[in-house]
DNA sequence: AGCACGCCGACT
DNA sequence: GTCGGCGTGCTC
C-alpha cells in the first residue's frame, strides 16, 4: 500500500502539498506533527502534516517526506480548522497562518553544508582560483555554510562555483536542518563524594590555606548546604564572595562536582500572596451579570470607566476557571502589557502565569508553547495578538482588554486578523467564554451589544469611589489672541502645573507626536525637506540633530540652510514630544521631565526604567504619545495637559473621531487615581468640537449614537463590511493601472457591491514603493464568502499578467 | 515567499 | 570575459 501526507508549507501558497511515505511513517505519523520534506530545488522545510491518504491522483511526481520531525502532535487538535477558518476569512494561505503561530524556534530552518569529498583528490592546476580557495578552507574545517563561502571568496553568487566543485566530485552538498531552541541550563555544585568524611574535610580544609578564596568557597558551600544537596554555582559564588575562576579549579581538582539542570526560563521568583481584592457592590454586580452571560454562552463587553477595578474582575473569573482546571487567554496590546500589570497577575498566579509577546525570545515563546500544549496544569496565558494561535488545551476563558485598540489587528505580514474577532471564533471552536473589556469600547462592539450578539455589563463608577477627573477645555485660538500662549502652553496650563508640582503631585503632558517637529520649512522659498524614498516630509529630531523619516527610517543631519536656496532663515511647523520638552526646561528650570515616545523606549528595559521612574518620583513630569494611554497606573498624577486635542481629529479616517474620543479619555483616565479629584485640561482650537465636548462630560453614549449615524451615513462598519486591496511597486503608472485594472475586472462580475478607486492613499509612497488601494464595501445584505470568492478570482487572474507580475497585492478583510 | 535560470548592462 | 541586476517560471 502507498501512502501519501498532506502537508501545510509556511509559504504564501494555496494549496497543501502531498508526499509519498513509508509505511512505517504512515502508521506513526499523527496530524499536527511536523515533518521535514523537500520543495523546490533541494531545500528542507518544516511542513505540518495534515493527513494521511491512500491514494492520490496528480500529474506530477511526488517526492518523499525526508522525516519525520516529531514524536507527538505540536498542535492542539482541531487547531488546523482553526487555521483553516482564519485563511478563509482573511483571506491568506493556511501557510501564512502556520508561520505566525509557530515560534520561530519550531520552524526549523535548512541549511546547506558543504563537506569534503575525501576519496578524490584535487588538482591544483584543474581549479579555479575560487574552487582552490574553497577546497583549501576544506583541509581546515570539516563543513563550511554558505555563508562561510561567501566569506571565504567575497562575492554574493557562489551557487556555480559550488556546482563545478560538485561535478567534479571534490565535495557533497547537504541539506542541515537545525533545532534553534536551546534549553536554559544552571550550574549546579556539589561536594565530591569522597570529602563526606568529616576528616577528609578537614585535611582538605588544612591543605588549602595557600589559596583562602578556595577555601572560603568549600566554607560557604558546607554551611549552604543543610537540607538540599545541590547548591546553584551561581549563589555559592556570591555568598562566598568568589569568582567563578575560583569555582572551576576546584572542579578540576575534582573536589567540587559540577552538574547541569535544565531550567525553565518562565519560573521567576516573585512576591506572591494568595488574599484577593475585596470586591466593592458594583464589582460584585457586575461579576454576577458576566456570570449569567456566560451560563447563557453569551461573549461580554465589559464596559467600564478608567480605573473602576476591570483586572480584579478578570482575577476573579481567571481564579475560578483555573480551579477548575481550565487555561485561560489575557489578551492586551502589546504596549500594555506592563512589569506593572505582570506581577500583580503572579502575585495571585505565580507560576501559573505563562507570558507571551515580542519582547521575550524565541526561547522564552517555544516553552509557552510546550507548556500549553503538555496542560499538565491549568495556565493562565498573559499575551499580545500572536498568544492567539498558541496550541491551547482545555481553553475556559479568553479575555480580550482594551478591546478597543487598533493594534489588535494585524497588518502586515497576512495573516490580517483581528485579534478580538478571532478570539470570538476561537471561543466557539474550544467552547470557551469570551470577556471584551474596554473603558471605550470600539462602535462596531458597542453596537453589537445593542443588537444582542453581546450582552454588556457595565461599572461606571472608579473603584474606591474615587471621582472621574474633571476636564476643562482650554481655548487657544483665543489664548492666542489675547497673548496668553507661551510657545505651546496656554497660562491656565502653566498655572494648573505650577500648583499641581507646589502640592507634590506629578504631571502628565501628551502630545500625540513624537520628534520635534513634523515639518522643516525654509521662510525665503517655502522649501521643506522630504524623504527621498517616501512621500512625506523628514520630521525633525532635535534632540539627535537629525532629521528622520517615521516610514522608512532613512534620517540625515539638519541642515543650517535651506537645501534649496540656501537662505538661513529655516523654521519648523507643527510639534512633538521633544519641543514639548525643551519649552518645559524653559517654562520650569527647576523641575524634571521624563519623555516617553518610541524613541525613548526603543531598549528592552528602556520602558520599565521610565516607569520607575514616575513612581519613584524622580521626575515631576511625563511628556508622551499615546504610549502614555496603555496600563500605566501612577498614584500621584493630579493633573493631565493635552496640549493639542484637535490634532487627532483631523485625519482623513472614518474612524478618527472614534479614535480621538478613546485616545483622550484614556489619557484622561491617568489622572487622579486616588482620593483627590484629578484634573484634564484640553487645549484646542475648536473646544465646541462635538467629540471634544463628549469626551469632556464622559458621554459615551451620545458619541456612539452620533458616530454609528455618520457610519450608517456614509456606509461603513459595523453596517457594512470592508475590504482593502493595497497595490505596491515602484512605478507610479504601473500601480495605478494594476488599481484600475482590478476594480476593472471587480466590476465586470455581478455582484452588487460597491468598489471604490483605485486611489492614492495620503502617503503614496514608502520605501520607493507606490501604493494605490482599492475598497470594497459589501452590505448586510451580501454574502460574504461569495464577495471574497470573486475577489480571489481577480487576484488570480491579475497574478498571471505579465504587466503586473511585479506588483504586490494584498488584501486586507475588515480593514482599519 | 524563495530559488534557479537566463538575459543584459557595466565593471575589474 | 565575469559579476550582479532583474524578469520569469515553479514548487508536491
Amino acid at each position: 500500500m502507498a501512502y501519501f501526507l498532506d502537508v501545510i508549507l509556511p509559504l504564501p501558497l494555496e494549496r497543501y502539498f502531498s508526499y509519498s511515505l513509508s509505511d512505517a511513517d504512515a502508521q506513526a505519523i499523527k496530524s499536527g506533527m511536523r515533518v521535514a520534506v523537500p520543495f523546490g530545488k533541494s531545500k528542507l522545510y518544516t511542513g505540518i502534516a495534515v493527513g494521511v491518504r491512500e491514494n492520490i491522483e496528480v500529474a506530477y511526481e511526488i517526492k518523499d517526506i525526508e522525516f519525520v520531525i516529531d514524536q507527538e502532535p505540536i498542535l492542539q487538535e482541531g487547531q488546523i480548522r482553526f487555521w483553516e477558518w482564519i485563511a478563509s476569512y482573511y483571506m491568506c494561505s493556511v501557510g501564512q497562518v502556520m508561520k505566525a503561530a509557530l515560534p520561530k524556534s519550531l520552524l526549523l530552518e535548512s541549511e546547506t553544508i558543504i563537506l569534503r569529498n575525501e576519496e578524490t583528490t584535487a588538482v591544483d592546476d584543474e581549479l579555479t582560483d575560487s574552487e582552490f580557495l574553497i577546497i583549501e578552507a576544506l583541509e581546515n574545517r570539516k563543513a563550511l555554510k554558505v555563508e562561510d563561502v561567501m566569506g571565504i571568496l567575497d562575492r554574493k553568487t557562489v551557487l556555480p562555483i559550488l556546482k563545478g566543485l560538485l561535478e567534479k566530485d571534490l565535495v557533497f552538498i547537504q541539506e542541515e536542518l537545525y533545532n534553534t531552541y536551546k534549553a536554559k541550563t544552571e550550574k549546579y555544585i556539589q561536594l565530591s563524594q569522597e570529602y563526606a568524611d568529616e576528616e577528609v574535610l578537614r585535611e582538605l580544609l588544612d591543605s588549602l590555606t595557600r589559596a583562602p578564596k578556595q577555601r572560603q568557597a568549600i566554607m560557604t558551600l558546607f554551611m549552604m548546604r543543610a537540607g538540599n544537596r545541590l547548591v546553584k554555582s551561581k549563589d555559592l559564588e556570591t555568598r562566598a564572595g568568589v569568582s567563578r575562576a575560583v569555582i572551576k579549579s576546584l572542579v578540576e581538582k575534582s573536589i567540587l562536582l559540577e552538574t547541569e539542570q535544565e531550567v525553565s526560563r518562565m519560573l521567576m521568583d516573585v512576591e506572591s500572596g494568595n488574599e484577593l481584592y475585596v470586591l466593592n457592590d458594583s464589582q460584585e454586580k457586575a461579576l454576577a451579570e458576566i456570570k449569567t452571560s456566560f451560563e447563557n454562552d453569551k461573549t461580554v463587553l465589559l464596559h467600564g470607566v478608567t480605573s473602576s477595578g476591570k483586572t480584579e474582575i478578570y482575577v476573579r473569573l481567571i481564579q475560578e476557571m483555573l480551579e477548575q482546571g481550565k487555561q485561560c487567554l489575557y489578551l492586551l496590546p502589546e504596549i500594555a502589557l506592563t512589569t506593572q500589570l505582570i506581577s500583580r497577575l503572579q502575585y495571585f498566579f505565580k507560576h501559573q502565569v505563562l507570558v507571551f509577546h515580542s519582547k521575550y525570545s524565541l526561547n522564552e515563546r517555544q516553552e509557552v508553547w510546550s507548556l500549553v500544549l503538555e496542560a499538565k496544569e491549568p495556565y493562565v496565558v498573559i499575551g499580545a495578538r500572536s498568544a492567539l494561535l498558541l496550541p491551547f488545551r482545555n481553553l475556559g476563558l479568553v479575555i480580550v482588554d482594551e478591546e478597543h485598540e487598533t493594534s489588535f489587528k494585524q497588518f502586515d505580514p497576512a495573516p490580517r486578523y483581528h485579534a478580538r474577532d478571532t478570539a470570538i471564533v476561537l471561543g466557539k471552536l474550544k467552547n470557551s467564554k469570551v470577556l471584551l473589556g474596554s473603558a471605550t469600547p470600539a462602535l462596531e462592539t458597542y453596537y453589537n451589544t445593542t443588537i444582542g450578539k453581546f450582552d454588556l455589563v457595565e461599572l461606571k463608577h472608579r473603584y474606591g469611589n474615587v471621582l472621574m477627573p474633571e476636564i476643562n477645555m482650554i481655548d487657544i485660538k483665543e489664548k492666542h489672541r489675547k497673548k496668553r500662549m507661551t510657545h505651546h502652553f496656554s497660562d491656565s496650563l502653566i498655572d494648573h502645573m505650577n500648583h499641581a508640582f507646589d502640592q507634590g503631585d506629578q504631571v502628565i503632558l501628551f502630545q500625540n507626536r513624537r520628534g520635534f517637529a513634523p515639518i522643516m520649512e525654509c521662510n525665503t522659498c517655502g522649501h521643506a525637506p522630504q524623504c527621498p524614498n517616501c512621500d512625506v516630509s523628514l520630521t525633525v529630531h532635535q534632540h539627535r540633530y537629525q532629521m528622520r523619516c517615521h516610514y522608512c527610517g532613512y534620517h540625515t543631519i539638519i541642515p543650517l540652510a535651506c537645501m534649496a536656496c540656501s537662505s538661513s532663515d529655516v523654521d519648523t511647523k507643527g510639534f512633538g514630544t521633544e519641543q514639548i520638552e525643551v519649552e518645559f526646561k524653559e517654562l520650569f528650570p527647576s523641575r524634571k521631565i521624563a519623555r516617553m515616545d518610541l524613541d525613548t523606549t526603543r531598549g528592552k528595559y528602556s520602558y520599565e526604567k521610565l516607569i520607575d521612574q514616575v513612581e519613584s518620583r524622580e521626575v515631576d513630569c511625563l511628556v508622551g504619545t499615546q504610549m502614555l494611554t496603555k496600563g500605566l497606573d501612577f498614584r500621584h498624577v493630579s493633573l493631565v495637559g493635552v496640549l493639542n486635542a484637535d490634532a487627532m481629529l483631523n485625519f482623513p479616517d472614518f474612524r478618527a473621531h472614534e479614535r480621538c474620543f478613546q485616545l483622550l479619555t484614556q489619557v484622561a483616565g491617568r489622572a487622579g487615581r486616588t482620593e483627590k479629584r484629578g484634573l484634564v485640561l484640553l487645549q484646542s482650537y475648536n473646544p465646541d468640537h462635538r467629540i471634544l465636548q463628549q469626551v469632556s462630560t464622559y458621554d459615551y453614549s451620545t458619541m456612539f449614537t452620533e458616530q454609528l449615524e455618520d457610519r450608517y451615513q456614509f456606509k461603513y462598519p459595523p453596517y457594512q463590511r470592508l475590504i482593502r486591496i493595497t497595490f505596491k511597486h515602484r512605478d507610479y503608472n504601473t500601480t495605478l493601472q494594476a488599481g484600475q485594472w482590478f476594480v476593472n475586472a471587480l466590476n465586470q462580475i455581478e455582484h452588487g457591491v460597491e468598489v471604490l478607486g483605485p486611489e492614492f492613499p495620503p502617503v503614496s509612497r514608502i520605501r520607493n514603493l507606490y501604493h494605490v488601494h482599492a475598497l470594497v464595501k459589501m452590505g448586510k445584505k451580501h454574502h460574504p464568502e461569495t464577495i471574497k470568492g470573486f475577489i480571489s478570482k481577480v487576484r488570480r487572474s491579475f497574478e498571471s499578467i505579465k504587466q503586473f507580475r511585479a506588483v504586490r497585492c494584498n488584501i486586507d478583510v475588515d480593514c482599519y
